[in-house]
DNA sequence: TTGTTCATGTAAGAATTCTGACATACCATT
DNA sequence: AATGGTATGTCAGAATTCTTACATGAACAA
């Protein structure tokens, strides 16, 4: 049969589309991109973040984010000062919107990722997390 | 300390980011994105196949795939008829040029993954490549 | 102080990918 | 034969993301 698609490069791209598509189906309802979910829920864990910081931990450029930032900015789900309080960063957090509006996401989410893990025993799901763990240290990240 | 980093949605997009981008990296002489070399690599192991077939294997729309096969046959990596033999599939393939290419952007490619997996014995690479295939399945793939 | 280096924010433009829409061809059912 | 359903290819346009480039502010060394 087919060798290449059993191999681990291709079945992770493979789960990867998925659970993206999945994520998207079911935030759809919310108005929500996987992107903005991302950092939304990233605002949450750490407020007050640069967004450079931001796109380093969502995995896009700063100038991406920078352009969806000015979305969730005029969707008042975030807010940054008007001027940096030092420096040149311009911290950013959620606000009330944007903590309510994430918490259904969330919900969502969680649906989610518990039926991509659904057929995997509480072993094989830490055993699944070492991994790819061990799959980001090795190429450096 | 953060909770969401270690879960297994997370990881999951940060190993393929980081896949994708050490690919990225890699192919990046060969004048080939990461797109475009799995494209060729699935007509190698399916020559003649429609392009949304192709687009499904690679996971894009047909669209994205047309324009891309636009690229690829002005480079002469890949040919199609000029009219369908039958219906309104135009069969896609390889040029010789497109299988050298290919060729040595595999051993990039493999070169890559092989250092993905560098951290994990044998028995775990099989491991990991199971519980991805699960969550594949669960996901409805 | 001065100069260098680095990180941040932003702007402009290109490239990639997606959504919506349409015509065409095959296939199964009636 | 006629019809409805499905799949393919393509066009047009929008949305997203990236690349390149620049100005500003902080940290650090000379």
């Amino acid at each position: 049969m087919n060798n290449r698609e059993q191999q681990v490069g291709y079945v992770l791209k493979q789960a990867q589309s998925l659970l993206r598509l999945r994520m998207e189906e079911a935030l759809n309802p919310l108005a929500l991109t996987v992107s903005q979910y991302s950092c939304l829920h990233h605002l949450l864990r750490e407020p007050g973040i640069s967004a450079a910081g931001l796109a380093r931990a969502t995995f896009m450029t700063r100038q991406s984010m920078s352009s969806m930032l000015q979305q969730l900015l005029d969707r008042r789900l975030v807010e940054r000062p008007a001027r940096p309080e030092s420096g040149r960063v311009l911290p950013t957090a959620l606000t009330a919107a944007g903590v309510d509006l994430l918490s259904a996401a969330q919900a969502e989410v969680n649906g989610v990722e518990e039926r991509m893990l659904s057929g995997l025993s509480p072993s094989e799901r830490t055993s699944l997390t070492r991994g790819l763990s061990a799959c980001v240290k090795a190429l450096g990240g």
